[in-house]
DNA sequence: GACGCTATGGTTAGATG
DNA sequence: GCATCTAACCATAGCGT
């Protein structure tokens, strides 16, 4: 008998924003359900708790939840953890924001850079786009020398942490030109949910853990 | 040296609470960064929202987030997501876009201290710079978490220099908008934010969800 | 004890029913 | 669209440094 390949196995795919809404729609499915397995496990094994808050490409609700979602949220905002830590959290949470932010700006900035090396323009030519884009460059002239050369010492330091190797990739940066590239924040209207699911717990998990679909909710 | 066989490699485990107490703390960093990796990949590749809260078994708060832990948290609580309808994701959103100017501020700075330090030939470095693209942007696709923990030190120290300059940059931008790009969120009015002003790290995950584990700051 | 290594178990992309 | 299969990719348990 003769051995057709029925597939080729799983195929390496870049991680960006997969454009085909039928595959993302699947790859939604199957991820979304892999990363609460994973949840769960975790809590099995480590006797943690965990809630997971998923919005849909169709924006609608998924969430898992040990031992269940609004307990760890409430837990989670009222800063259930050390008293004096409170206003800690708080600052903290603050930041959080922040980190995407910073993040989404240096993809912007290079892909803003990225345009203009790809189109080669000359030194003239940044410089009035820098003037008018970079509106705060002649702010930052008026920073003194001093304040500068401890820029510097900050900066040095980063490079240094920075310049230690990295063996190990712990993001998924195989192409890395996913991080410029793949960061649409739009809204994906795939499809429309009509089923009347409202609260749906799934036993197959090993837990006790709660794993519902309240989709029809929102 | 003898070539011995330097590791059994993966065992399988049962799911079930791991007994020993080290153990437990490895398995769950190892299996914490990973549920994250995974949440930031379904994040990148579909366009989702997540939010994940872990309380770690030291009862220490793990949080991921894409676009950032409140908001979903707030969306899901609310079940209720008019973009422009909400006064507090209003507030957010400047909050946001405050940062948000901080940040490419900072990302300029580093930049400028750059053409400083060559010794003011200015912007034929910074274009030469740009053709080798950031000297961070060939580094940070290679860090594992723990160098970008450091990381995120670094620059929160180096905001620590940045920050009086920034906030009086900040008064002086409020009729600028549009900077690097097209997808700002808007603008930011004032905001009472003057001691402990957030600038912070990027996260550096290929999507721009942040990654954060604020337990060591509490 | 964090970090790296590696064999192995586990996840999943693509194809098929 | 959902279940199943397959093969390849990926995560990670155990160990070493």
């Amino acid at each position: 008998m003769s051995k057709k390949k029925s597939s080729l196995g799983r195929q390496k795919i870049p991680i960006e924003k997969i454009p085909k809404k039928s595959h993302l729609q699947v790859t939604f499915s199957k991820r979304r359900s892999g990363l609460f397995k994973k949840a769960s496990e975790l809590c099995t094994l480590c006797g943690v708790e965990i809630a997971i808050v998923v919005f849909s490409p169709a924006d609608k609700a998924f969430s898992f939840g040990h031992p269940e979602v609004e307990s760890i949220i409430d837990r989670y905002m009222t800063r259930n953890t050390p008293p004096e830590c409170s206003a800690r959290q708080l600052v903290e949470a603050h930041r959080n924001a922040n980190v995407r932010d910073l993040n989404m700006q240096l993809t912007q900035l290079l892909n803003h850079l990225e345009i203009e090396k790809k189109g080669g323009e000359e030194l003239d030519h940044v410089r009035k786009a820098r003037q008018r884009q970079f509106w705060w460059e002649s702010q930052i002239d008026e920073l003194g020398l001093h304040e500068l050369l401890q820029l510097k010492v900050s900066i040095e330091e980063l490079k240094k942490n920075l310049g230690k190797h990295a063996s190990k990739i712990m993001m998924e940066q195989t192409n890395m030109n996913s991080i410029v590239g793949a960061n649409g924040f739009g809204r994906y209207d795939a499809f429309e949910n009509k089923s009347g699911v409202g609260l749906n717990i799934a036993s197959t998990l090993p837990n006790n853990a709660y794993y519902l679909d309240h989709s029809e909710l929102l």
